[in-house]
DNA sequence: TGGCGATGTCAACACTTGTTGGCCTACACT
DNA sequence: AGTGTAGGCCAACAAGTGTTGACATCGCCA
């Protein structure tokens, strides 16, 4: 109700990228085709080209993404990084905005720049924080960790990292974030 | 010399290889085309055919990997996440073939099994024969920590992670092994 | 009522891809 | 010398790609 856009533009946008989401995500950047994200919202393919310009642009808009990175400054600083790999695992489950990021990653250029951008601007300043020094090197770190479980985990499935649930993946994560955290290397 | 084949079918194939090996290492399995590949040995597309088949079969030969995990039966305990660490950041370096391996796996299910395989079958002796017990997910979280460094380092190449040297990134990341392989979570 | 802009469809272009079959060349053996 | 055969090249095919432009349709507003 008192929306903006004169009619159903705006909708079928949304449902264009959310197909787009999907493949990229299952398929990654180049073997997800434009037909196929246009069958998926049940439209054609030069809409898509209409809305988004072009194949690049189109996963730029589909691939926006936000960490969440829940607020650190009262928390223990023992704790944060157990609560950090809590929320890492859980924000992975529920978007998979993530995966299509990481996909395209490995293969594409624009992909690789904006996954540095995320862990430079969404994680650097969380780690800037509570860490003591070397703030670079730890957030570094902490991605090498986190990304190595959403590779893992949700790109190969390695079956043993499938295997673990939820609490038993934090319990043992919860603690090298810690370290890469607040600790001191050897 | 008396060797078992004719003439140099030997060296071209051999010189395939080595193309292809580049070629998907640094472009990932479907933007790796076998004309580029021939190209840059210097042969004809169809040759590659001939002598592989099919690009997945060429992958698969290209793809041939050995982690060559040291053996680790006479090593303190307690010294063995150190050396893992060492062995594989190590191992990386030299070889691009694992990073072909690694871009190809996140669209390729060719690329994915033998991933899985390789870390099935090279990875989980080594721990079980220092682990005390739960060897799978030990190997697993290894896994996690190990392709982590693999993806942000050499694929993604995030900043602070490319400009960690060999010892600071061994000396960090030994601990989080030793822990995977002897601790306990939480 | 007439028209205009937004929303959507159809068909095609230009190009690249994996893959195939026919042809050529040169050497090894009889 | 003659011939078979392995190594190599060329041209083409069929399929699929991103992308484009011309045409249809429908609702709103003057």
């Amino acid at each position: 109700m008192a929306s903006d856009k004169p009619r159903s533009s705006a909708a079928t946008k949304e449902s264009i990228l959310a197909a787009a989401r999907e493949r990229f995500a299952e398929d990654g950047y180049e073997r997800a085709t434009i037909r196929a994200i246009a069958a998926d919202a049940d439209i054609d393919p030069s809409m898509v080209m209409r809305y988004f310009g072009n194949k690049e642009k189109l996963f730029a808009a589909a691939a926006e993404f936000d960490l969440r990175l829940p607020d650190v400054t009262d928390l223990p600083v023992e704790e944060v990084g157990r609560r950090l790999a809590g929320h890492v695992v859980d924000r992975w489950d529920g978007d998979e905005t993530l995966m299509a990021l990481l996909r395209a990653a490995v293969t594409n250029a624009t992909a690789v720049e904006r996954m540095r951008e995320i862990f430079a601007t969404q994680l650097g300043p969380v780690v800037a924080k509570v860490a003591p020094d070397r703030v670079g090197t730890r957030a570094g770190l902490i991605a090498t960790q986190v990304l190595g479980i959403a590779l893992t985990r949700y790109v190969l499935r390695l079956p043993p990292v499938v295997a673990m649930s939820r609490d038993e993946l934090v319990a043992w994560i919860g603690p090298t974030l810690q370290r890469y955290l607040t600790g001191t290397p050897g």
